[in-house]
DNA sequence: TACATTAACGACCGATCGTTTGTATAGTTG
DNA sequence: CAACTATACAAACGATCGGTCGTTAATGTA
């Protein structure tokens, strides 16, 4: 199981192949993203892909892998270098919105883009989206319990309560953004956290003002 | 022009297909909503539906208009009757979450579901999405102007931002709810938005406690 | 009664879907 | 070098897609 060059060779073509889908599902969901088109995007035919993935539900499931890894490089992983507490919940909710500012995906957001086609349609692709989800919203939740028990946030305060809020003000920019307001939903998202937190925290002096 | 039987009889297939519809598509989206599965749905013919509608896009548009009519219908009404400002505000929300909590479409949400699909596709379709969320979110934005001119809410609140606030609470239930938290979430949908107008709002009593 | 209109249908169209098959080729191993 | 393996392809498959066509039965109007 040595990686020669033939595997290496492979596995570019794979991430090559990975990183158009997950763009592409990004716009046009995981059911928008056919063979046809996905070998368009990438150059390629469209029997090739049955050289890496037996079905089109592994290359989904793949998909799925990669915009976790994703999500959580540029996302999670510049959280983590602000203290621990208020700032950085705060610095992961900021870093969220840059995700999305910066049209790193096309379509904004691939999670997004994908629930809505999986939520109803028992199987591995739901369990796995429904996986990264939660354990997104379990990381959240942790950000916050670590953040109370530094004493940076109200005794008053209830886990999940606010998890919820942190991560539906950060969702919900995705929709606004793109139907309606544009990218005033990214002001809206950013002031809305920042405020309550200020609001429940003994030293809001940790967080900035506006 | 007069409505005669033969009319009348066409208008309650068109109703029924379009409730169909509206449902279905709150489950598998625009897309997945297949004219054969439509028609296995609703027990005619394929070729029936061009009876009615020119083409897919016409059946689509008018089921765009059939779920912003269920949705005034159905929320924005039941609401209006609760006295304008903060109570009316919230009964807004409330409204919104009995519609989603009550399974009143089997996806949750028409509009949630179709969204993702047409933000990154110009044309009518999404003209017409676009218009009707709009047209909510400017619903969302009068009545929190009005609970302002009442003085029911502090001076220091910014319309947009808290209607903005209001909307992402309540829409991300769908979300949450059928892929990681369950009901759970309708509580701190409810919960998050009440107490943030208790903390917005000069007389409190005018909310329930919780 | 004679005629027009409508709802609804079955059969079929070209296009595209995911997938299978067979093949050519480049890289690795004995 | 020969034998083998992994990559990639073109061609074709059955299924399904949105849509067309011609027809039938029912309902209206003159």
């Amino acid at each position: 199981m040595t990686q020669d060059g033939r595997r290496l060779r492979g596995l570019r073509s794979r991430e090559a192949i990975l990183e158009q889908a997950v763009g592409l599902a990004s716009v046009e969901g995981l059911d928008g993203l056919s063979l046809g088109r996905l070998a368009a995007a990438t150059g390629t035919s469209k029997s090739g892909f049955f050289a890496h993935w037996r079905d089109k539900e592994q290359l989904q499931l793949d998909a799925v892998e990669w915009a976790s890894r994703q999500w959580t490089e540029r996302v999670v992983v510049p959280a983590m270098q602000a203290p621990a507490g208020v700032r950085r919940l705060f610095a992961l909710h900021e870093a969220r919105l840059r995700f999305y500012g910066e049209g790193v995906l096309p379509g904004g957001c691939f999670f997004f883009a994908v629930q809505a086609e999986v939520d109803d349609r028992p199987g591995t692709l739901r369990d796995r989206v429904a996986r990264a989800m939660r354990e997104w919203q379990e990381f959240i939740r942790r950000q916050v319990a670590e953040a109370m028990a530094l004493g940076e946030l109200a005794e008053s305060v209830e886990v999940a309560q606010l998890a919820y809020e942190i991560d539906a003000l950060g969702e919900m920019v995705i929709i606004h953004s793109r139907l309606a307001d544009g990218p005033a939903s990214l002001v809206h998202a950013r002031r809305a956290v920042l405020q309550r937190l200020r609001a429940l925290c003994p030293d809001p002096t940790l967080l900035p003002e506006d």
